[in-house]
DNA sequence: ATAAATCTTAAAGTTCACTTTAAGTCAAGG
DNA sequence: CCTTGACTTAAAGTGAACTTTAAGATTTAT
């Protein structure tokens, strides 16, 4: 059993940013001790990897909620939840191929530099 | 010349955006005609399309904002604006591995949902 | 001639995902 | 005992990037 301080430490999360994806639902299962504070186990800090790793990829809040929902429904939602990751999943790649037909612009501007670098010098070996 | 429709139409960027842009002097040498409208010139393109492929990178406004400024001070940025692209190429690359690497977590809970359901047709071959 | 479409401005509003604040409880240490 | 530190809550605040609104000018079509 984790403390949040402990939870921030190992995840990197705000103690204020757990406590806001607990309010919104993202995490709904965290067991409080005797004196009302948050303990976290186990399968609290894999979900609590899980909603980073799909935050990290973009996954609004929204959408992360919905799947807990159907986690807490039960097994019948199972091809419901396999859809949402294999979607996401798509999402995903679809970001990454953005980023590099992007990432070749900013090359091209890159090697537009180099061009004009490579002039100035040729002007100075003509002088 | 193109109108702020045509441009809107040629990018996918909004009129609103476009306009803000220009507030915000990303865009600072559009020219007007007799009645004040909007003329944007194929530079003007030209920038919109570099703004377009720097924020869907995720390059905030301020540090276009500067990159701008740097263009319109002269030459003698040139070398401080190839370094901000070199820095931004190497965001891009490190985004792009952030999101390969939390893409393996999202394959890896596929692949558990995939165990789930040989679980279930191997129970279905035991009845 | 008048109505619709397209533009203009400045300012206010929206959304998302947190983050901060304020006020209070509780256990341990000096 | 009482202060310090870590926690609690609900609500308000923040920042970034737009987006919408409101009011007005002008062009175009009927």
């Amino acid at each position: 059993m984790n403390s949040i301080k402990e939870v921030t430490q190992m995840t990197g999360i705000s103690a204020s940013t757990l406590r806001y994806y607990e309010n919104e639902g993202l995490l709904p299962h965290v067991k409080r001790d005797e004196n009302g504070k948050r303990q976290y186990d186990d399968e609290d800090l894999e979900w609590v990897h899980f909603i980073t790793a799909l935050r990290a990829t973009g996954m609004p809040i929204v959408q992360i909620q919905r799947y807990v929902q159907l986690y807490q429904a039960g097994d019948f939602t199972i091809a419901e939840r396999k859809a949402m990751m294999l979607q996401h999943k798509k999402d995903i790649e679809n970001k990454i191929a953005d980023l590099y037909r992007n990432l070749d612009k900013i090359n091209y501007k890159l090697a537009l530099y180099d061009v004009l670098e490579a002039q100035r010098n040729h002007a100075d070996i003509k002088i």
